[in-house]
RNA sequence: GGUCGGGUAGCUCAGCUGGAUAGAGCAACAGCCUUCUAAGCUGUGGGUCAAGGGUUCGAAUCCCUUCCCGAUCACCA
């Protein structure tokens, strides 16, 4: 039991004791001090002014009172208005730094065989170009949810559905069979999914030419588009990879592989996996079946012209496609076949499908459907939606070549760290390995950072004239301070200091030691907040603040030249365990911290 | 037009289950390295929390109206 859940049922105690009424939890509002009053924790005392009848100032007095005097950890108390500020013990405090460093595990639950499965789906690609910075943000959010979720106790299935047919795919395949010359990427050295998107550039830069020129000829616009003899052989091609044709599918099969070893490379180097894929091409016909299935219950409707419908009016939204005219699949249909397939290998609890807002309106239909088509589960699925990723200039389009790409990007930061670590000098005696090893943590960590301390709900601005810093609320900022600190420990380990298991709790600690003790202390519950709020965000903060208060501890005391040896065994572990919830945090957010820097 | 988001310092963002004088970083300016890593620390300036109304002892936070921005309502995924 921490602190202010000891304190909470005290406050309690004393108000009915006091004025006879029994508080709840939403009454009982108790947060740390701000830091220009003196005290380490508040109470407001409003909501009990109604009780007790009395001044604000009069009932802060005596809830005080009764906590001093029932409360161990209280030492004193004073009041300002309504705001009832105590002083704890700074024996509290020590102690609660010595059940931290008990805790190897401490702030995260280890998920038992009996605790829920959640499974997340991110990351989710198509299989026609390289990977941009909105997937990055797709894939960094759900990997960390991942982390959290299983911080918080529960099993975690990580899984991801690949887009690997349609439409799009056969623009990459036609555009390579007419320009590509065979072009591989052993040919020409380009990482396969690179070599696949350039050449979904090349059908759209050709479609375009072709559009123009019909409609020079008088066409309209939508004929045109329609008519276009690219566009025409395109939709060919997916006509022949739905019957199978053995040319085709061989093709497929072909570009596909190029495409998923490039994948798995940039996956490999954002650090994010999948327990689980499913592939689309997989998945749709059982989504067919199951349309069908709807259609012969009456859950559906089928159209003159053939095509299947889904009626939504009765919810509030519209008429909704699942089936073309000549049979052929949309997006819902596979996500309707995909979720059925899930929930046949795994026994979920929940479903989690990490995917951007603008799809919002997706989710809230594949939930009808699924609870209509007899999943009980549909209703519960949960739609992490989050913000997109802007430009300056706006929305990323892959076509009009604003897409920041993620291995340019990854590239780009590691560059800038170890351009910025040269610079600085301070790995002179190591070698080039450790040097671009290094570069490659603070790098990516800043991009990593950069990306999650947003609100996931919320769009991002990313300004790519203007490189991701390393100074201030950063990645490396974090990772810089875990660093100082190995550096502290490091040294005293060259003195011989020995460091105790278990520090005396007589021992006296200033405010700022105290204080810093609090903020460590709240860790659990941040990572209790972070999952039950799905926001990687809030971690991410709280790291921060937690060093920017430790930086400025480290700079106002001395660790290594504190003369009394019990203190400075005391500082030793308390920079240790600030090292080791800021490795912990940033594990969380699946950011590595470096040991020097 | 319907639905759903959002608008906080010059810029990027916290704060939003109502609590004290609205916070950080960047940018600007001024200090701090013979002392544990200056990717750091300290300070200054910078705000009509989009606007108006309401609820409340108390509103950036909750409710209503208006304005602005975005997403979506595809036989794309």
């Amino acid at each position: 039991m921490n602190i202010e859940e000891k304190l909470s049922a005290v406050v309690k105690a004393a108000v009915s004791a006091l004025y006879g009424i029994e508080a709840d939890d939403k009454s009982v509002q108790l947060s740390a001090t701000r830091k220009e009053f003196e005290g380490d924790l508040t109470l407001v005392v409003f909501p009990f002014l109604k009780a007790s009848k009395k001044k604000p100032e009069e009932t802060a007095q005596e809830i005080g009172d009764y906590l001093v005097a029932n409360a161990s950890e209280v030492e004193k108390f004073n009041v300002v208005k309504g705001f009832l500020n105590m002083v704890i013990k700074k024996g509290h405090w020590v102690s609660a730094l010595n059940n931290i460093l008990a805790d190897d595990n401490f702030g995260k639950k280890t998920p038992t065989p009996e605790s829920p499965l959640y499974m997340v789906e991110y990351s989710s690609p198509n299989t026609n170009k390289p990977l941009h910075l909105g997937h990055v943000r797709n894939n960094l959010l759900g990997s960390s949810l991942c982390r959290i979720l299983e911080a918080c106790g529960l099993r975690v299935v990580k899984t991801n559905i690949v887009n690997d047919r349609g439409i799009h795919i056969c623009k990459s395949m036609l555009a390579w069979k007419l320009f590509g010359n065979g072009e591989t990427p052993e040919s020409s050295g380009k990482k396969g999914d690179h070599l696949v998107g350039d050449y979904y550039v090349k059908f759209d830069k050709e479609y375009r030419a072709q559009v123009k020129e019909l409609m020079s000829q008088g066409q309209s616009e939508e004929d045109a588009k329609k008519n276009a003899p690219l566009m025409v052989e395109a939709q060919q091609m997916l006509k022949k990879w739905e019957d199978g044709d053995a040319e085709v599918r061989a093709l497929w099969e072909k570009m596909n592989n190029w495409v998923y070893a490039g994948f798995d490379e940039t996956y490999k180097r954002m650090g994010v996996s999948f327990d689980k894929i499913y592939y689309e091409s997989q998945t749709y016909l059982d989504g067919k079946a199951k349309v069908n299935e709807g259609l012969e219950k009456g859950v559906f409707y089928r159209r003159e012209d053939g095509s299947v419908w889904a009626d939504l009016t009765k919810d509030g939204l519209d008429e909704k496609l699942l089936l073309r005219a000549d049979g052929t699949s949309v997006y819902m249909t596979q996500d309707i076949g995909t979720a059925q397939q899930r929930f046949r290998d795994y026994d979920i609890s929940r479903m989690i499908y990490v995917v951007g807002n603008e799809q919002n309106y997706h989710f809230q239909v594949l939930s009808i459907l699924l609870d209509r088509l007899g999943f009980k589960w549909g209703k519960d699925l949960v739609h992490f939606s989050y913000g997109m990723v802007e430009l300056p200039e706006g929305k990323m389009k892959s076509r009009e070549g604003t897409v920041v790409d993620a291995d340019d990007l990854m590239d780009k930061m590691v560059e800038d760290a170890k351009q910025m670590s040269l610079e600085l000098g301070k790995l002179q005696d190591c070698s080039e390995a450790e040097v671009d090893e290094v570069a490659r943590i603070c790098g990516l960590g800043a991009l990593k950072y950069f990306i999650l301390k947003v609100d996931p709900r919320k769009n991002m601005m990313f300004d790519p004239k203007e490189s991701i810093d390393f100074n201030g609320n950063t990645g490396p900022f974090i990772q810089y301070t875990h660093a100082r600190i190995c550096s502290v420990l490091r040294k005293a380990a060259e003195m011989g200091i020995t460091l105790p298991n278990k520090l005396n709790e007589d021992l006296q600690i200033s405010d700022t030691e105290g204080m810093l003790i609090q903020s460590l202390a709240s860790y659990p519950d941040v990572v209790a907040q972070a999952g039950k709020e799905f926001s990687p965000a809030l971690i991410a903060n709280y790291i921060y603040d937690l060093v920017k208060q430790f930086n400025s501890f480290y700079h106002d005391f001395s660790i290594l030249k504190e003369g009394n040896e019990d203190v400075r065994a005391f500082r030793l572990l308390l920079s240790k365990s600030v090292a080791k919830v800021v490795k912990s945090g940033m594990g969380l957010l699946g950011i590595e911290v470096p040991e020097r820097m």
